[in-house]
DNA sequence: AACTTATAGTTGCAATGCTAACTAAATGAG
DNA sequence: CTCATTTAGTTAGCATTGCAACTATAAGTT
């Protein structure tokens, strides 16, 4: 019945590849959403929390649970920063940088599995029309 | 940094789309969720809760309170089978059958919206790869 | 007939996400 | 300098979702 809804069929994939990477992150006691973030982190660590929440396109509560989540694991510091008493810079602790690269690898084999089942071709035009269609609602 | 990565990018898009369906069916007082399980029952009244969930692609717990929700705002009832005295068929009230033209109609205007701004082609075959990637993962 | 297994639906729990409303600090205008 | 506005981050409240575990009924086995 909804099959040609772009709305239907996204929600409905976007469930599925949660599973996807829950899976692969498992290993790790993350779920996707921080093991994405602390990704996010560990590849550039020290922006503030506004900015890691729109690199992750999520709302700022959104972001601050999810670091809520992360420090309860001690895989992240909140530092205030020297100019701005608002402000607060966060920072992988050392138990993060030691997940890095596996946390990198876990990630990349998920996406090479469905790349080998879709063929690559397909799986980048996907990836295209998708960023496309959501950069048209921005 | 997650560019390519058909996780992040499907899942930013599906709450980008979430806000879109949110508004338009807002003046029905429904959620997205909510809307698209209540076009699927008037579409194909009294099948049991399992097939719902099924076509809606949730699981049995999540329909389970979908149908909660209706209820609670009379749109729906549920009713026990003849043969099964596990099953509930699923009917839409009077209050939901005067909303059906609108709720669809409500539904296809964000749509075409979308195409208008991407063009009918693009549009397509983003849902067509989508759904492509989907069905990789069953 | 008695016991095991499968199925329909519900409930408990936890995670994610948003909007609205809040605190605290910084900035800007008069 | 004072007051209004903006910005960073948090908190409250609600909806969605899934997994695991539960109840109740049906079906299948011995």
């Amino acid at each position: 019945m909804f099959d040609h809804c772009i709305y239907f069929n996204t929600t409905a994939l976007a469930r599925q590849l949660e599973r996807e990477w829950a899976s692969a992150f498992e290993p790790f006691d993350l779920t996707p959403p921080q093991a994405f973030l602390l990704r996010a982190i560990l590849d550039k660590p020290g922006l503030l929390q506004r900015e890691y929440a729109e690199g992750m396109v999520v709302s700022r509560p959104t972001l601050t649970r999810a670091l809520d989540g992360l420090k309860l694991k001690g895989l992240i510091e909140r530092r205030n920063t020297q100019n701005d008493g608002r402000e607060q810079s966060i920072y992988p602790t050392d138990a993060a940088l030691v997940m890095h690269n596996a946390l990198n690898e876990a990630s990349v084999r998920v996406g090479k599995r469905l790349k080998k089942q879709l063929g690559n071709e397909v799986f980048a035009e996907a990836v295209t029309l998708i960023r496309e269609v959501s950069k048209a609602l921005k």
